[in-house]
RNA sequence: GGGGGAGUGUCCCGAGCGGCAAAGGGGGCGGACUGUAAAUCCGCUGGCUUACGCCUUCGUAGGUUCGAGUCCUACCUCCCCCA
């Protein structure tokens, strides 16, 4: 069905990664015929990834995987300033220490998804603070700024929508388009980089480095945007109740970012399974064709392959195994979450409400209370009737744990120690 | 510089005659039904409290009042119009 002739396209298009491509004939052909040099930006405005970051990475697995060189830069300048794209209120400016810090949290999850080193296909990372931070302001407006029209940048949705919502954009933000077109022409020039990725908010900024390529070296550079996955009902991804759906594992445990995906509803299994694992497609196309409750086999598939992409192997499937202890044999899994409570603290005995809130289950006594009255709450799979209940050492199992849950889904171990 | 408008529950949007823990959505959580799905229906969605109740909250700081999200003053931030 796609009618592109390079491998790389057609595994993109295929699988659903292609939102607008600039001059697609002459990309497949670049694609069929030279090894291409691709770049995606990551900001580091938080310390870890999250699922909205997944599909650029995978993007970039493919790429590599097609015999091309993914590039990943790191927003380390840019994350200075703030993209103005699809937000309407300015950013928190960040310190330079936060920025490295998180630059660095952020560096290993790339390595589970590419092989960095040398290699015609091997991944490269790049910094943009390493040019961004040092530039001249005059310089820069003689070199750069010059080829950039105002009534241009004014036409951008990133800009028009602040203007039009009667929002604050501020001069720094305005700038963010021209920093990033830079970053692509800084790219080429480093690195022979001629495609630029990211989601499909991004092809504005894109479009503009495009631009600058072909006015200050005559070079062609080519956009790929990637569509904005939404779930079947319409909600934005990764939203759960604790926040955002976090990779790296010591913001959410591997366990849980199983569950997340075990929870997928039934019209988007096939197409996350396209996205967010490497499974070839005709065995995608057989656990699509699965009807009713069927459907949960392809779920678990999907939860496992998408959890090891980011966590490895064992540990997606210790999370397997621990979802079908407890919710299909009704016992305790290994890798249920577990908070550490001190032996002394338990024989005292400790209020449920306390006990909850402790877990992590809930903000306060009062959500406790009131979820007791919703009847969601149990200790060791007995329902919780009363706030006054105590738990202490006598509902310490012969496991050595207490289970405390919340609703039928959410659960989580108290471990004396 | 002059004139007009706006800022509401720490997720968002948004109503709010001086009696307000503050309408209504969305989102989220829980329950029922299911398949750990969707749809639907129901409940919850500031903190402490067994409870009476107490405390904290409507841009900030004061004031009027028995009582202020609501009225007054000053200040901060944003928007629009005029110069």
């Amino acid at each position: 069905m796609s009618a592109y002739k390079s491998d790389f396209l057609n595994v993109l298009a295929s699988r659903g990664f292609i939102h607008q491509v600039s001059e697609p004939e002459a990309l497949d052909a670049l694609a069929r015929t030279s090894t291409i040099t691709a770049y995606i930006g990551f900001d580091c405005t938080a310390p870890s990834l999250h699922i909205g970051h997944l599909l650029p990475i995978m993007m970039l697995h493919w790429l590599q995987q097609t015999g091309h060189r993914p590039l990943p830069l790191m927003g380390g300048g840019t994350s200075r300033v703030g993209d103005p794209s699809g937000k309407d209120e300015s950013r928190r400016l960040l310190t330079d220490a936060d920025i490295n810090a998180n630059l660095k949290s952020i560096r290993a999850i790339f390595a589970r998804f590419m092989r960095f080193g040398d290699g015609k296909a091997g991944a490269v990372m790049a910094n943009n603070a390493d040019w961004l931070n040092t530039l001249n302001y005059v310089d820069f407006l003689r070199d750069v700024g010059r080829h950039f029209s105002i009534n241009r940048m004014l036409s951008f949705d990133s800009v028009k929508l602040r203007l039009e919502r009667q929002q604050e954009l501020s001069f720094l933000e305005f700038n963010y388009m021209i920093l990033q077109a830079y970053d692509f022409v800084e790219l080429y020039r480093r690195y022979g980089c001629m495609l630029q990725m990211g989601g499909s908010d991004q092809w504005g900024n894109i479009v503009n480095g495009i631009d600058l390529g072909r006015r200050l070296h005559n070079a062609q550079f080519f956009a790929l945007t990637a569509p904005l996955i939404t779930t079947a009902s319409g909600a934005k991804m990764g939203k759960t109740a604790s926040g955002a759906v976090w990779l790296n594992a010591d913001q959410m445990s591997p366990y849980d970012y199983w569950q997340f995906w075990r929870n997928t509803e039934d019209a988007d299994v096939a197409r996350f399974l396209k996205l967010f694992t490497v499974l070839q497609l005709d065995e995608i196309e057989r656990l699509a064709a699965l009807k009713g409750a069927e459907i949960n086999e392809a779920k678990k598939i999907l939860a496992t392959a998408a959890t090891a992409m980011v966590h490895g192997q064992s540990a997606a499937e210790q999370a397997a195994a621990t979802a079908r202890t407890t919710f299909e044999e009704g016992g305790l899994g290994t890798s249920l979450p577990a908070v550490e409570v001190p032996r002394a603290e338990l024989k005292a005995g400790i209020g449920v409400l306390a006990a909850f809130v402790k877990a992590g289950l809930a903000a306060s006594n009062g959500e406790v209370r009131r979820a007791i009255a919703n009847n969601a709450i149990m200790v060791n799979d007995v329902r919780v009737t009363s706030d006054k209940a105590i738990v202490g050492e006598a509902e310490v199992t012969a496991d050595g744990v207490v289970k405390l849950s919340l609703g039928r889904k959410r659960h989580v171990l108290l471990k004396p120690v």
